[in-house]
DNA sequence: ATAACAGTACTGACCGGTCAGTATTTTATA
DNA sequence: TATAAAATACTGACCGGTCAGTACTGTTAT
């Protein structure tokens, strides 16, 4: 309800989670993605986002229909960076490379934007059936693209053969997990996470390096 | 603040999650699993508790100094199922058989109770920062357990050493991950996740079965 | 017996603060 | 001068929590 006003996609699709002298439009973004990230969704009051970014209230309303719309598309503004991210780190490459490229893609776009992973990963998780459902989507997306490039490391036969649905969210929930861990401890470091974990998902699948 | 009511953890310690005829208390807690469980701490209203619970508001406050209370004491009440099944489960076992049972006796905790599941899996997560720290003290007790049992079969030489740490929490993660699909979906099947995703977890600390 | 009192669990109408969203006016821009 | 964007003040639904009162059980005294 209430959607009388402009669309809140604009497809301005710059990799940089802005921040220059900022449109309105941006401020606000970076304003609630600050604060959502560090309250959550419904610790997150409409004026503290007004008073960060600087802003009026009406001006909101007049870039984003309401709360939740505004709380979604930071969601998935960061979820399509991953996605884009991944895809043009994987093209080219086949097979475990391609697997391993993978993993380490989504890791280093976490390890670069602590607080976008923040919200993705924990933030949008437990807030009632309509954010359910858009999480539930961000997953499959994620799970789907990981089970694809599994199939294909298996087609080639650089692994045996696995049940690839429950590797993909499998793995998606141990990334998850080790990031959000780091995220709010610091603990382990990017560096024992890129060392371990990337060769503990590989081994899960047998595959042993060197 | 307002605690001159009963206190809230009666240590009745009883396995099942009750379901007799049921004290006030009890359809107190019946009521509040179930609605929170499909909707969300913020989603679920007082009012929606005291009705399916057939009691009066001021009864629940009777019992539950607020709703936050109310809720985490479901949380704690999972937390302790499992902590208790697992500790059970893996006494008198050594070594890889112990690091295996604990995995299964989890996954069959959860198949049992999947709206406890749910609950602590996915409606206490993006809370908030009182929510927050109590998940991650039953986050942190868990990986405990998995890191002491890893470390337990190193020291026997059953697998060879691991970053006990990063193998805890990608493990929990990849548990949390397949099963929250699985109560989202039925899929996969409880069966599928026993075959596959225990085998999957014990290779990715280089153990291969028979 | 039975009245009087006490302790406890329960009831539900009600209150008051909060906060997402709106109506209205003012300012900038094309 | 028209129209879109921004500022400000406002509204009212909503909901967690309260509390004066009721019901019920047990105990003591007459």
């Amino acid at each position: 309800m209430t959607s009388r006003s402009t669309q809140q996609n604009a497809k301005v699709d710059d990799t940089q989670i802005h921040n220059a002298k900022a449109s309105t439009r941006e401020r606000i973004l970076d304003a609630a993605l600050n604060i959502f990230s560090r309250k959550g969704y419904f610790e997150t009051k409409m004026d503290e986002i007004v008073s960060e970014a600087k802003v009026s209230k009406g001006s909101i309303y007049v870039h984003f229909p309401n709360k939740e719309k505004l709380f979604v598309s930071l969601v998935d503004q960061f979820a399509d960076l991953i996605e884009r991210r991944v895809n043009e780190a994987i093209r080219g490459k086949k097979g475990i490379a391609r697997v391993k490229l993978a993993i380490e893609t989504v890791l280093a776009a976490f390890a670069q934007y602590r607080q976008p992973a923040k919200i993705l990963l924990v933030q949008a998780v437990g807030l009632g059936n309509i954010f359910e459902k858009k999480r539930l989507e961000v997953h499959e997306r994620f799970a789907k693209t990981i089970a694809e490039v599994l199939n294909e490391a298996i087609d080639l036969g650089d692994i045996a053969p696995v049940d690839t649905f429950i590797t993909a969210h499998a793995w998606m929930g141990a990334i998850y997990t080790v990031v959000i861990q780091w995220v709010y401890s610091g603990e382990p470091s990017k560096e024992a996470i890129a060392e371990h974990l990337v060769p503990l998902l590989l081994r899960s699948v047998g595959y042993e390096e060197k």
